[in-house]
DNA sequence: CAGAATCCATTTTGATACTG
DNA sequence: CAGTATCAAAATGGATTCTG
């Protein structure tokens, strides 16, 4: 058994889609709120730029754990969601959480 | 609800723990050796500095992951091994393992 | 509004040399 | 051997301005 095992072990990968600074924090709005639009979710997290907000929210769209609803108009409405996948996450961070709570 | 629910939750601290380049690997091996040599978890470990992983290694102790024992003597011999609230772990990482892989 | 672009600050990690 | 100390590099995050 080597380091190998682990460049591309589930747990790695696992980790990474909630590595990140308001990873977590998203996840626990969309998980409360079901769907979210992307201003109401910036302004619930002060101190992201939306540089970055962006930037979680797309590596998490590309690893399947939300998806990207656009509603067509003027002004654009964007609005981001849980996948199945993602929400099968539920009872894992929900261990994680009672986790650190102990 | 708002983002304040965060800054203390369980989740944070529980991520904390895993969070670190090299931490999912240290408890990686630590679950499959039982107790590792310092020196033989660095070799292990091409591209960590020591620095490093001496700082991931005390951040793991510090949270009660993980525990450090020494035998005295020249030279020196530092082991490491989880603690029983690390082994708790278990089951959640292979969630999160299973999770990744899906 | 929902970002993209640019530039800067902070954090994290690595390389190397050194010590008890 | 098991670290520290110091410095450099890289990754991550933030502030600001701009655009369709």
């Amino acid at each position: 058994m080597d380091y190998k095992d682990f460049e591309n072990c589930g747990l790695k990968k696992a980790l990474n889609m909630v590595s990140g600074k308001w990873k977590p924090m998203i996840l626990h709005f969309l998980f409360h709120y079901g769907e979210y639009r992307f201003n109401d979710l910036w302004r619930s997290m002060p101190k992201v730029s939306k540089k970055v907000l962006t930037e979680h929210l797309r590596q998490m769209e590309e690893q399947g754990l939300i998806k990207r609803r656009e509603v067509n108009g003027f002004p654009l409405e964007v609005y981001y969601h849980l996948s199945e996948k993602g929400r099968e996450l539920g009872p894992i961070l929900a261990a994680l959480d009672e986790f650190g709570n102990s």
